[in-house]
DNA sequence: AAAAAACATTTTATGTTTAAAATATCTTAC
DNA sequence: GTAAGATATTTTAAACATAAAATGTTTTTT
């Protein structure tokens, strides 16, 4: 019903208007990317292995921290809430990738690290993820990356300063 | 359980390792920013105005086309499947924010548009999230705005490129 | 004209995600 | 030692999301 001849797909972009701020224009450009990535590496799980990307994400965290992390802390670095990780963890614990052992002294808090299962199903994940995140966004040049992670940064940083 | 001196808040970030490859890095930031932001406009639009993120998205898309969208093209602009355009837009519908009608000579398609009460709801949501957004990233100078949106670009391209 | 294929949407089943409530535990102040 | 408050996790209910099946429409092929 409306079309942007220069504009080959339709996404978040679409609704950008020529005389929008900057702010919006960066934001819906950088959605959409987001959500391509995104949507790739969903695809690609599901496919190569048959898993999802909050569960990827879940076993990378842990694999990152070998000595275990709380719910909470999952919870926090995965940027979902408490409900989504118990849910998630709850599946991956009942398929023996992960366990969840008490903590000496805390008898609220548990401790979730990887089983030696799920070390080795990582593995491979991690190798084809990386893989998959070469082929899309090794089209920055390295001068490129240390600008984009720099600005990046202003905005993460700002974000945090505002949040609410 | 584990800590990063420098970091004082934890995000997808926190899986990165210092040896990891620039593709991943930079994957883990642009996720981190696009997630700290969404979740910034998701609480806004909940505590402000009672919505949603993605009924403020179906409706933006109909305030960019006037004479209206079909159910596939609005799933596509706002990169959701249909099935989810399906009931988000019936919400909408009950509550007198859009109105579906039939197409004349194509019976299958429908052409979604605003309500006058839609536009209206719309026009102080809209005047809302782009001062939410400039409070975020008004931090990126103009020159870096079209370093990015350059670079993002290529990362778009590829995306779709690459899309399977 | 009939059959086959493609298309647009809705429905159904299943799973994800959040916010909020519920449960259980720990800490602190008294 | 106990009550009050803080903390950690799980459960629940509602919204969101996808894939696949179902329905109805249009186009193409024969």
């Amino acid at each position: 019903m409306q079309s942007h001849p220069t504009e080959p797909f339709l996404d978040h972009e679409s609704r950008a208007e020529q005389d929008d701020h900057q702010a919006i224009r960066l934001w819906l450009r950088l959605l959409t990317c987001t959500n391509l990535v995104e949507q790739h590496l969903r695809n690609r799980l599901r496919k190569s292995f048959d898993t999802t990307l909050p569960r990827f994400d879940l076993m990378a965290q842990l694999e990152r921290s070998p000595t275990g992390l709380t719910m909470g802390e999952l919870s926090q670095r995965m940027m979902v809430s408490g409900g989504n990780v118990s849910g998630i963890a709850s599946q991956l614990e009942k398929e023996g990738l992960i366990s969840r052992d008490p903590v000496p002294g805390n008898r609220r808090a548990f401790c979730v690290t990887l089983t030696r299962a799920g070390r080795k199903q990582f593995a491979d994940m991690a190798r084809a993820h990386e893989a998959w995140l070469v082929e899309l966004l090794d089209v920055v040049s390295a001068s490129d990356y240390e600008q984009m992670m720099a600005i990046l940064k202003q905005i993460k940083a700002q974000s945090r300063a505002k949040e609410i």
